[in-house]
DNA sequence: TTTTTCATGTCAGAAAACCTAACATAAGTT
DNA sequence: AACTTATGTTAGGTTTTCTGACATGAAAAA
């Protein structure tokens, strides 16, 4: 899950390639650049290069201008989107923390069931609820 | 299926950001050209432009290189690879065949039993395999 | 309506990246 | 020893990209 996003910020296309991929002009897309809504790498020798996430923003940008929407309006699209997958992140996190908070919970009653079910083969009721907490 | 192909022979990279990707000198891959194991497109200005399929054979040849093998030798191994894969599309091609055949003969049975099964709703024995002709 | 602002076009001069061709060389082959 | 193979290195030329400046049409503001 994580190699596919390194994969795709690497910084390999040179902005002659990223023009035909986008059908942006290269006045267009560094004009964008200044106004930070990409920000492309550069070669040693201060070429811009840009990953895959640079182009798929570009085509944003693209659809967004197409829309009639300024420079002022897709920085805030862009904050807005920002700030809606960090939240979102947030929420996993929280699922998350609620998740293991249960897992305690069954931990305990694991437990006790086996304190109290003893040398019983047949499992309990719960088996399958605990099935996550073995292999 | 066909679109990824597509993707993957699309020349994207100039000679650069190969050499980074690969660990090979540009010498080394213009020689591998001049060899042809590999034949990059070429933009109007003639810089190479090399796609995903060619960086792929880049490092397959460099694998051949560590391995001891010469230049000759790696033409031969694309040259078995690729009647290998050809066979392999006729042996598919020969399977659909095979497959089609019986097809037609579904279709007769087919016929068949809707002369002599006649007005019946309740469907044949052999619908499952009947379904993939509707719809 | 006139003036500003915005997004983009265009041009110039400089630097980076790439091209081909040629010669150099270490290691392996004849 | 002479040749071949795979690669390094250098030179001179062309293409691509860079920044900065000025130009412009359309929309917004005054």
């Amino acid at each position: 899950m994580a190699g596919n996003e390194i994969r795709r910020s690497m910084p390999l296309f040179p902005i002659g390639i990223v023009m035909q991929l986008t059908e942006l002009t290269a006045r267009q897309i560094r004009y964008y650049e200044e106004h930070k809504l990409i920000s492309p790498a550069r070669t040693e020798g201060n070429r811009r290069m840009f990953s895959l996430n640079d182009i798929d923003r570009l085509l944003e940008i693209k659809d967004l201008i197409d829309r009639g929407i300024n420079m002022a309006g897709i920085k805030e699209v862009f904050a807005v989107k920002e700030n809606q997958t960090a939240t979102a992140e947030m929420e996993k996190q929280a699922e998350k923390a609620r998740r293991e908070l249960s897992d305690d919970e069954l931990r305990k009653i694991l437990r006790s069931e086996l304190q109290h079910a003893g040398r019983f083969n047949r499992s309990s009721l719960r088996q399958g609820d605990m099935s996550r907490f073995f292999q």
